[in-house]
DNA sequence: AACCAGGTGGAGC
DNA sequence: GCTCCACATGGT
């Protein structure tokens, strides 16, 4: 089934590319396919319109945020001069309401790492441990990666994020904690996460904005780091503080396209 | 051949 | 609290 949506504010290339998600492939410039636990979908754009075919339509609806007006939030944000133009670069991108499982090993295996390895490290995770589903092979399940041992996560290449895997996968499987991250506000889901092997604040907050839809967060990485630093914020932590409260709730769209317009 | 990549954890102060 | 630094791996 294919489903239309008005291009103005979903691009395939933006939304895919922006840093937020690393299962998917390109066909062409705007056609991609993209997977998410154990469905995938094919995104592509002609003209002014953005199609997403697939066999999980309302799974994909959810996924790709498609009912909340991204026309409002990039108003809001064009009244930063700093982030205008980046606005103008990346009007098209959406903010993903991803697997949260999925999201949380993903952006362990991202830290200190490059885009393009992680992207490979991951596929091979889901063809050696995820479900064959004809063509692709889903994100593992925590039972399926319940006897996964550290050297076979260093065989994939995660390399020394090996024992964070195993010890994360290790709470989240025998702890209420992913139950208690869906009703705990931001700040205590923050705790909750960086309370696991390999999470710090940077991820977590990656956790929280593309696993669990809080943007009143704000990720700090090496680039966005590098974009936002003055004599001012001289630190990862007071970057973050500064647009926090300088972004508020829309701190996560704000990131995101500072993230693409910049890398 | 150093340096970098969507950083984190631990030791030492 | 803070500052250094080791940590696998592959690319430039």
């Amino acid at each position: 089934m294919t489903a239309l949506y008005d291009g103005e504010f979903f691009e395939p290339k933006a939304t895919l590319t922006c840093g937020q998600v690393f299962r998917y492939r390109a066909l062409s410039e705007q056609d991609y396919l993209v997977y998410s636990g154990d469905t995938c979908a094919r995104v592509f754009r002609k003209g002014s319109t953005t199609y997403v075919d697939t066999d999980a339509p309302q799974y994909f609806e959810r996924y790709f945020d498609s009912t909340t007006d991204y026309g409002a939030i990039t108003e809001r944000l064009k009244k930063f001069p700093e982030l205008a133009c980046c606005i103008d670069k990346g009007k098209g991108i959406r903010i993903l309401k991803q697997q949260l499982v999925e999201t949380v090993l993903g952006f362990i295996i991202s830290a200190n790492n490059n885009i393009p390895r992680i992207q490979s490290i991951i596929e091979r995770l889901c063809n050696a441990f995820g479900a064959d589903k004809g063509g692709f092979h889903a994100f593992p399940t925590l039972e399926e990666l319940k006897d996964v041992g550290a050297q076979t996560y260093r065989a994939l290449g995660c390399g020394f994020r090996d024992r964070y895997l195993c010890g994360t996968v290790k709470i989240l499987r025998t702890t209420d904690m992913l139950s208690r991250l869906g009703t705990a506000d931001t700040l205590s889901a923050g705790e909750l996460l960086t309370g696991l092997p390999g999470v710090g604040r940077k991820v977590a907050d990656c956790i929280l904005l593309f696993g669990l839809g809080r943007t009143d967060c704000y990720p700090v990485d090496t680039w966005i780091f590098k974009a936002n630093r003055s004599a001012q914020n001289d630190t990862p932590r007071k970057v973050r503080d500064y647009c926090l409260q300088r972004y508020g709730k829309d701190a996560g769209y704000a990131q995101q396209y500072l993230f693409y317009a910049t890398r």
